[in-house]
DNA sequence: CGATCCATTGAGAATATTCAATGGTCGTGG
DNA sequence: CCACGACCATTGAATATTCTCAATGGATCG
């Protein structure tokens, strides 16, 4: 189960859209109870652990018994192909929970990108304490909802988009995903791999949309894992953020 | 809101997945009781309504007031971004059931690809229905996990196959999707321009992709809205069931 | 300090797109 | 019933984008 549940906080217009359904944001004065909330109800039956950078959290096909909340790091989570071919489906940040698909297997990967902390839940004590509340349960729902939204936008931008409309779109969200400062320089400590494996494009193609956009003075690059996104505007414009 | 109710059904994989969550099969041999089953409790509250072939039935921002049964026709589901490209997210075909997205507003427009019929409920009665009962609630769940699934498979799609191997992944679902016969025609009533902004591609190479097909010797087509999967094994080794 | 891994850039090849023309089908109206 | 027109599908040729292969540079970690 999946999904970060960072798909309604990242994006503006989701986040608008969910307005009347409660936000998903962790910053209280917005939203006074999140499903992170709900988890601490169960607090007693979580267990914490660590991984280091490269592990594998869990693999495609292992029982999808927990729920988990990442504390620190991140993880990618990767669907491979028979042939060798990898998707990344999506990047899970501090604070973002998966684990809630209705699904009895792990429906992919999760590898850790960094070191990574996390806490997890036995899905079983998930599952009672929402038959026991029925704002959890709308909780979940919309935390599904929010991930489907965001899989059908990133659909677009695999649809739709050339490679370097695809990186801006892919630097859009992140730099929204951690509300980032003008100026402040965005944190990527994923490969120039992953992003392409999550881009459908070649390290080579995403490299080069980068230089671009370099050279287009839209971002700067002070080293490969931190980038500065000098003009927002125009690099909303060129996500089309539709 | 949306998904159709498909995803389950139509990737083996996928079914084998949910077994455990009970089957979205409208076949009852297979499930006692479906979502669909539900919705009967509030038939007298549903509401028919007929659209022409080429019909908008609803728009993206419009209230997401109603969850909709397709009865008859063929639905697509669409995204426009500000410059005219589209993308259609999805096709929903009768039994399909579309709009239980936790989303104030359409996420997309809904245009008819056939002349279609369809039921539809107020979104305040289904969600009065699913308060008063825990199995509707863990269906729609499922719904909305199947539906999550689905579009993670499609990007994978996107973002790791090539044109031929595209089509050739579309027409896999597609037969799946209505338990095709042996040598049964599939019926393809959306336009090759349909199929393209569906898989990422120009109306050209989707024709191109189909002849190849043909060529090969895996399918035929007999007219261009009909098409005869002559080597399943071989249409689904192309198409990676990952 | 060396070795390894990752990022970047270049050149050539492959794939898909664009532009263009032809052919076929369907529906309308004579 | 046939003919016309509109629209869609198909194919071809040239172009553009992205990929593949290759080499270099830079950073990190023993």
């Amino acid at each position: 189960m999946p999904v970060s549940l960072s798909a309604a906080r990242h994006e503006p217009a989701a986040r608008a859209r969910f307005a009347a359904l409660g936000s998903f944001s962790r910053t209280d004065s917005e939203a006074p109870v999140t499903l992170n909330d709900y988890l601490r109800a169960i607090h007693g039956c979580s267990s914490r652990q660590h991984y280091r950078r490269g592990e594998t959290i869990f693999s495609e096909g292992e029982p999808a018994d927990r729920v988990c909340k990442v504390i620190s790091g991140t993880i990618r989570l990767c669907r491979y192909s028979p042939d060798g071919r990898r998707h990344v489906v999506d990047f899970v940040n501090a604070g973002d929970l998966i684990g809630f698909l209705e699904c009895a297997d792990q429906p992919w990967t999760a590898e850790a990108v960094t070191d990574v902390t996390l806490v997890s839940y036995p899905r079983a004590s998930v599952d009672r304490l929402a038959a026991s509340n029925a704002a959890i349960r709308t909780r979940i729902a919309c935390h599904l909802s929010a991930g489907l939204l965001e899989a059908q936008h990133r659909l677009f931008v695999l649809g739709c988009q050339c490679a370097k409309e695809r990186v801006a779109s892919f630097l859009v969200r992140q730099g929204d995903r951690v509300d980032l400062m003008a100026g402040e320089a965005l944190d990527l400590p994923m490969s120039r791999q992953d992003i392409a494996d999550h881009l459908g494009l070649t390290i080579e193609t995403v490299c080069r949309a980068l230089s671009a956009l370099r050279s287009g003075g839209l971002i700067a690059i002070p080293n490969s894992h931190e980038l500065i996104l000098k003009d927002m505007g125009a690099l909303r414009a060129m996500a089309i953020e539709s």
